[in-house]
DNA sequence: GAAGCTTGCTGTACCGGTATAGTAAAGTTA
DNA sequence: TAACTTTACTATACCGGTACAGCAAGCTTC
């Protein structure tokens, strides 16, 4: 115990004996505790986890969740916790999130089937959700999708048009063209977001045509936009899952010699660096992806903290605010200088 | 015994005494076995880290530190191995390096003297270090950073150029404008190019001064291309570590009315997708991040494997290769059409 | 100067699993 | 049918630490 001390607990015992204790350690070999021994008996990790649906590349290759995972990574940075990436794994017999140790976990953008997200639930460790369907019980992160969708969708009616595609993604599908367009995505998200285009759509009894596509990325926006613009004029406004998916709709749209927002508007969503970068320059919803990630780690590190208190967990649900972020990317049907 | 069988070793025991055992345990409230008593047990933790320098925002910010870790995930995938990111925190007490359970460790662009690397090369995990000075008795994962950039360097030289400046990056100092260049970086590749560099110019008998920032960053290249543009005419090439510094540097000479490449070449290292979407398009050196990525997540797994059969650790040192990609950005000193 | 702190240093009792060897019963071989 | 193998299950012995209570000695306090 006291050689334990001598390592973990300085202040337990004199500088003098510690010293001989440190030293006699070096002779040994001893290098320190064993984090799985410390972690067991101390019944703390000093890891959290992060569950990403599938594979983690995207976590790097997207804009949006690299922000998101930067900013837990500086909120977590101050308090010495690691930062753990969980994935829904390829192998049956190894499920990162039943197996590896940690205190707690962020639970990003999954969908809702998926088992690892029961083996979280399983564990009695504390969760935090974000842009996952709030849940009482759990502490949860979201913004109000449905009504910066609707927002959005109303800028573009109040312009004018009236014959609208949507752009959309879900793993599970169905995929192709759809309509009428229906919130059957597997993301919580976009499934919100569906419900909030329709929201003003359908008020403004507009027509409207949706095209789901597995993942939301550039790809799948310019294939998209391709396929609706040829087989589908005249489609005067694109609603788009995300900012990336909505350069794709540009670029796919400018491809086949159309301008936007001359012949065609589209918007995107979460207002990302690229929407900034396109040309045109993109009208979006803007969410501050940063302060997201922020505020699901303090979350998690408070649930920890009152866990290891043994005081009930609070299940808060939090909504962050949305603005829109009118650029070049939008303007009224048909303009008189087309 | 029967119990741990019957969650973790399912062919040792009948069916039906499982289903019995996985019924009780239902009713008990047991939900599998302790993720942190197993590593123990075990001797594994099902995780392996990856240290970076600081803070772990630049790990996502960053285009190159992104695919990397992408890469190094995508390969990690199929064997369930979660992946924790380390840094060397902010507190003193708290060392992620030293108190996390991981079964290996990626050290990937670290300084050299950072006590997190010591500690990890305590504990005796198996190591795999990336873009660090390469050492005996350790797997190594490097390009000829030296090489390359003696050949963009030398591509300069041909072109005509004779007046250079170098921007690099140093989080230790010293900061601010050095003549003559010389290889002072804390980090062993921003040596290895400043020798690359230097090898070609001091061969033509080239003038050069060198600045040195603390980040590789935008802001970090567009101020030192002011501050040596400014001052230091007539510069007619600028050699930069990285690409996003040599896109700060383009930007700051546009800012000071030069055109590149027809008043100034610039080129960078690393062949990032941001050297594709410039303007001008960048010259640069382009090495296989992705790759390098794989190539250390097999490393590591492969060690991992080794330190459990008992075999005796392989320290291989694997040379990626690199490839100068000339693009817009470089031009013959004072063309004609200026 | 007796009661009441500190300070410094131990025992004891877990934390929650798994590897390994061992045993009894059932199945196989010659 | 005796000897050998397999199957199904179990007892023992760790894995490597930490929390907590206990205990003696030196210091206050009134």
């Amino acid at each position: 115990m006291t050689v334990s001390n001598a390592f973990s607990r300085p202040d337990q015992l004199s500088p003098d004996l510690r010293r001989q204790i440190l030293a006699a350690a070096d002779v040994l070999g001893y290098v320190g505790p064993d984090p799985s021994a410390r972690a067991l008996a101390r019944g703390a990790t000093g890891a959290i986890g992060v569950l990403l649906t599938d594979s983690l590349a995207p976590a790097f290759t997207d804009e949006v969740a690299a922000e998101f995972l930067g900013a837990i990574a500086a909120r977590l940075a101050p308090t010495g916790l690691a930062l753990t990436l969980l994935t829904s794994s390829g192998r049956d017999d190894i499920i990162p999130a039943r197996d590896v140790a940690i205190d707690g976990a962020l639970v990003y953008s999954c969908e809702v089937d998926s088992p690892a997200v029961d083996w979280l639930r399983r564990r009695r460790i504390p969760l935090v959700f974000v842009d996952q369907e709030p849940a009482v019980g759990s502490t949860c992160i979201n913004i109000d999708d449905r009504a910066a969708a609707r927002a959005i969708a109303q800028y573009l009616v109040d312009l004018g048009h009236r014959r609208f595609a949507i752009v959309t993604a879900s793993l599970a599908g169905p995929h192709g063209i759809l309509a009428p367009p229906a919130p059957t995505a597997s993301s919580y998200i976009a499934r919100q977001r569906m419900h909030g285009w329709l929201d003003a759509l359908n008020l403004a009894g507009s027509d409207a045509v949706m095209i789901q596509q597995p993942y939301s990325e550039f790809s799948a926006g310019f294939d998209s936009a391709r396929h609706i613009l040829d087989t589908l004029n005249p489609v005067t406004a694109i609603l788009c899952l995300s900012d990336v998916m909505a350069r794709g709709v540009v670029e796919g749209a400018q491809s086949l010699g159309l301008r936007v927002p001359d012949d065609v508007s589209v918007v995107g969503f979460d207002d990302s660096p690229v929407a900034r970068r396109m040309h045109p320059t993109l009208t979006t919803v803007r969410q501050n992806t940063a302060a997201k990630g922020d505020a699901a780690a303090s979350a998690l590190i408070d649930a920890i903290a009152q866990a290891r208190d043994g005081s009930a967990p609070t299940d808060e649900h939090y909504v962050l605010t949305t603005e829109m972020v009118i650029r070049e990317s939008t303007g009224q049907v048909r303009p008189s200088g087309h």
